[in-house]
DNA sequence: CGGCTTTGCCTAAACAGTTTAGGAAAAAAA
DNA sequence: TTTTTTTCCTAAACTGTTTAGGCAAAGCCG
């Protein structure tokens, strides 16, 4: 029998490619095994658990998603910038939507810190360094952000859009200018 | 052996309250027979499957959190609404994580047309009535509206914005007055 | 090359959750 | 009371997780 040579970072490879094709919930260690053409109890060389194999997937998706991001966002400014970040997430997620998921696991807070989390804060303020917000609103801004592009990537995922007009591809280009007009129109603090 | 009479809609509260309790993720045919003290068995006289009893959790919950919006909503108008809309789904996440996260279950179209989603959608139409916004643009807003509160929902309790400054109470608060701004300046249209 | 160590994958088995089949007794209907 | 239905049970098959221990391939050293 000749060696695969698997290692943790290959099995959360496999285990991202697995994801996209049959959903993040559904990637078990049977699965993966079978995948990889070894038995299940082979992979417990390499990765603790199941959950750690999970972690790895998302660690890996939260990294990839981030190299995305930067790469678009580079020699771009605001209202481009926005556009760009903003699409950037929903492709990935059209694309990828088993890893998009992973990204969504709760981590632990010292994992969470140690993954490319922070990476996605920075270039949302990145992004918002194009619109004049002063620091508690830029705060608000990135959290608003983080929402809008999590939850219509969710919602469109979910299927919650289709097979209603208008498109959502259109409610995603009207979200985005929205989103534009308001961090142009300056902090809206006053109730 | 004296019966509890138990029954499907029973099944689905009991499992609603174990999801707040330990996540929706781990409620189990299993854990939910040791909460009613019956054999795991007894339970397959009331539903087919697990997958069954998690849909009739989320069919619960949807229901529960629209009966609440339905309320909040009533005598309310305009950036009130807006308002007592959007912390109607806030409060409900955090006072019942499980029961949020069950209402984000991926339910076939036919479940999903006969669940309370229709009924979150109209709520919706009905905050945005207070705004003047011709048909695209509101469904567009519903859109949005949808992808906030879940976006920021689903971010708050996962932990992404805690432990950092400012809370997230003021963030939230922030994006609601965008909100309100945003739909008040009308369709933002033009590129 | 031949022997030593390390490592990768194996078989085997224990454990937990899901699901089905068939039985006994409580509750309901007659 | 007798009959029927329903509710819960025991038992067992099946899938996925995880650990223990073994054998042989790969890597290292003379």
């Amino acid at each position: 029998m000749p060696r695969l040579g698997l290692n943790p970072h290959r099995l959360a490879l496999g285990g991202a490619e697995l994801a996209d094709e049959v959903g993040f919930e559904q990637v078990t260690a049977s699965a993966l095994a079978q995948r990889f053409g070894v038995k299940v109890a082979s992979l417990y060389s390499h990765i603790r658990s199941t959950h750690e194999l999970k972690v790895r997937i998302a660690l890996f998706a939260l990294d990839e998603l981030a190299d995305r991001a930067a790469e678009a966002l580079a020699g771009r400014a605001g209202k481009d910038a926005l556009f760009a970040l903003g699409n950037v997430y929903r492709d990935y997620a059209r694309e990828h939507p088993g890893r998009y998921a992973a990204t969504h696991l709760r981590l632990d807070p010292q994992t969470a810190a140690a993954s490319a989390g922070p990476r996605h804060a920075q270039l949302a303020r990145a992004v918002l360094r194009g619109y004049q917000l002063d620091e508690p609103a830029q705060t608000h801004a990135v959290r608003l952000l983080g929402g809008v592009f999590h939850g219509f990537a969710s919602l469109e995922l979910g299927g919650a859009f289709s097979h209603s007009t208008p498109d959502s591809e259109q409610s995603w280009t009207w979200t985005l200018n929205a989103l534009d007009a308001l961090l142009s129109a300056g902090p809206p603090d006053a109730g």
